[in-house]
DNA sequence: TAGAGATATATAGAGCGCCGATATAAAGAC
DNA sequence: GTCTTTATATCGGCGCTCTATATATCTCTA
């Protein structure tokens, strides 16, 4: 399993990706909010700049693994509120269980004789 | 520990540094040999391009975590073995421990609530 | 002995993605 | 009324990987 090969560009983006994803399985949130819970939830240790951030929502949407709409209340300042879709769950899940693995695998080769990896 | 804050691209970096060194770990080797020992290791998931490999050799060596020299057997093929030095050991355990710590964290965030990380 | 392929190192240029800077705009604080 | 925070968006620079190219030696095979 998993004979797909390993792609550090790939890899690297795709932290970014689950971070995204994975906060919005509690529920839709707008872009700002998704930085703010990831550098909350991961107590500071990951963190989204802005610049990183709305190209990587924009690219989501368009692959379909998020659906945004513009939220209109009173007219007040707009916000673009993003729910997984069911594709994004399945892009989660998968993807997630290829970082578990190729990190572990990782971890294991250099861990030292004495080092138990996990 | 490690409020370090998370670097993407310092992280993908780390991965073929790790690589590089834990395989020094088991005695000196030349670039070419480490690139075929990696991926034999891995049994072929990571695997070094030689225009990656040994641009990161060059900066391990001005940074002092290997030492290399030019071996001379014979006069036949050139090759440049390079050996593990002490602050190169010290290097790959921290770096180990960092990266070990981040993923943790990492897999601990987007895992469901039903799944256990590790 | 001539050619092909593996061994061995090196570098330059392309490509891709993150990051800092900048722009726009509205809401709330004081 | 101005300053800070909220909120989205894009562009240029930078860093790192990857492809391609260059050089050189050794080994195997026809």
């Amino acid at each position: 399993m998993t004979d797909e090969n390993f792609d550090v560009q790939g890899f690297a983006r795709d932290i970014h990706v689950l971070l995204v994803l994975a906060t919005l399985r509690n529920g839709p949130k707008h872009g700002y909010q998704i930085a703010l819970d990831v550098e909350t939830d991961s107590n500071g240790l990951f963190q989204f700049r802005h610049g990183t951030l709305y190209p990587i929502l924009h690219r989501l949407e368009a692959e379909g693994f998020i659906d945004g709409s513009w939220s209109k209340e009173g007219g007040g300042r707009r916000k673009k509120v993003y729910a997984l879709t069911a594709g994004g769950r399945a892009h989660l899940e998968g993807r997630r269980a290829h970082v578990g693995e190729v990190v572990s695998r990782l971890l294991h080769l250099i861990s030292g004789p004495g080092e138990a990896p996990a």
